[in-house]
DNA sequence: CAAATAGTGTCTTTTAGACACTATTCG
DNA sequence: CGAATAGTGTCTAAAAGACACTATTTG
């Protein structure tokens, strides 16, 4: 059955725009990072995006544009802004509903050729206005992070205080204060019992998400 | 100039979706409530929303969909989120793009055969999955409004600090401390030096949003 | 034992909440 | 004057920040 409207007409007697996906995967090795990709060496780094296909959820086109144009098996991405300037893309009308997904970095296998990580800092100069979405990237992760023990997962199963607290600072980019920080995640963890000898220093108890 | 893939195909030779907007328009009179259409006294209740013309932004087609659907002069519309259910518009394809404009009342000239202002508390079993947006766009007013004096111009230019406590009241759905509330929001405030009498009980300083 | 990191006690400052009091108008 | 609303002072409780101390390991 096809609908139609009061000019007889059904949805595909309209113009429709083209719509695009573009994702910026966030992770922290030493610092924030982003990953950027590009089709050849010639071309200008972008975030890895695609088009939607029919009957395609958005959160599966973003899975799909990572796994294919950058080997990464993605998480959970969030939908941050739909871009909508007409004149953004040179290829046609099209717009771009980017998202922001977390990953660990030991997930991302990136090669320097068409794919890699880089500090969100220098991340500018992105193709089609890809800045500005990692910056609400950024912004949307910092308030993520804010208050939750590590919400995307970045750390294994179980660790230590003073990793978690690491990550946040790299995530916040500025000292947070320590014994503040433990008063604040403790309710939220929940001690495995196990302590991790090794590291030079008091041993330190593990801790799960709770 | 038509840009090819490496498969050589324009953006043209691949289907897309239809792109609507539905917008929860939101207002405080004695309560939050939210503006919903129908097109006919048999249809349900839905939000306004209309499908993005070629080369339009969204915005744009937010405001024109409020002109032409519910004779209304939007703000300034902020996106939600997109729903992309493919099953969720029986008529086909149809991604939507919902947005938040919050309008004073009185420039919501409203019918009530064709258009109706409902509180939010009472909005359930609109059409097309529209419960979810006005729930978005609730939380979203709350927050704009937790922190920031009237952010949408609720109120006339001046205003009472009675006033403002009580609309932000409507908003939070629940009781605000008054003494707190004036000194959060006192730095906020310009006073006019007006004092508005008339009314019973002390004259009140008018204030404006600084 | 010295170095290093983990974890705790406590004082201070800031902020939020509660409450009561004073101030000024209207009828 | 009494009712009504505006505006302020202050005490208390909770939260955040700062700092120093104790605890337990490695080499």
């Amino acid at each position: 059955m096809i609908y139609r409207d009061s000019h007889g007409k059904s949805l595909d007697d309209y113009p429709r725009p083209s719509v695009a996906v573009d994702t910026a995967v966030l992770t922290v090795r030493d610092a924030l990072e982003v990953l950027v990709v590009r089709p050849d060496a010639n071309e200008a780094w972008r975030l890895p995006g695609t088009f939607l296909h029919p009957g395609e959820r958005l959160a599966d086109a973003v899975l799909r544009s990572l796994r294919t144009k950058a080997d990464v098996d993605g998480l959970s991405p969030a939908q941050l802004h739909v871009f909508d300037d007409p004149t953004r893309d040179p290829r046609g009308w099209v717009l771009s509903v980017a998202h922001l997904d977390i990953v660990p970095a030991r997930r991302l296998a990136v090669d320097s050729e068409r794919t890699q990580l880089i500090p969100v800092m220098d991340a500018a100069g992105l193709a089609f206005g890809h800045d500005a979405i990692v910056a609400e990237a950024v912004a949307a992760m910092r308030d993520r992070y804010s208050a939750t023990p590590d919400p995307a997962g970045l750390l294994e199963d179980a660790f230590r205080m003073s990793e978690l607290h690491a990550l946040h600072e790299t995530v916040a980019s500025g000292p947070i204060q320590r014994d503040g920080f433990r008063r604040a995640m403790l309710p939220l963890l929940e001690p495995t019992g196990e302590l991790d000898l090794g590291a030079p220093g008091r041993p330190a108890q593990l801790y799960r998400r709770r």
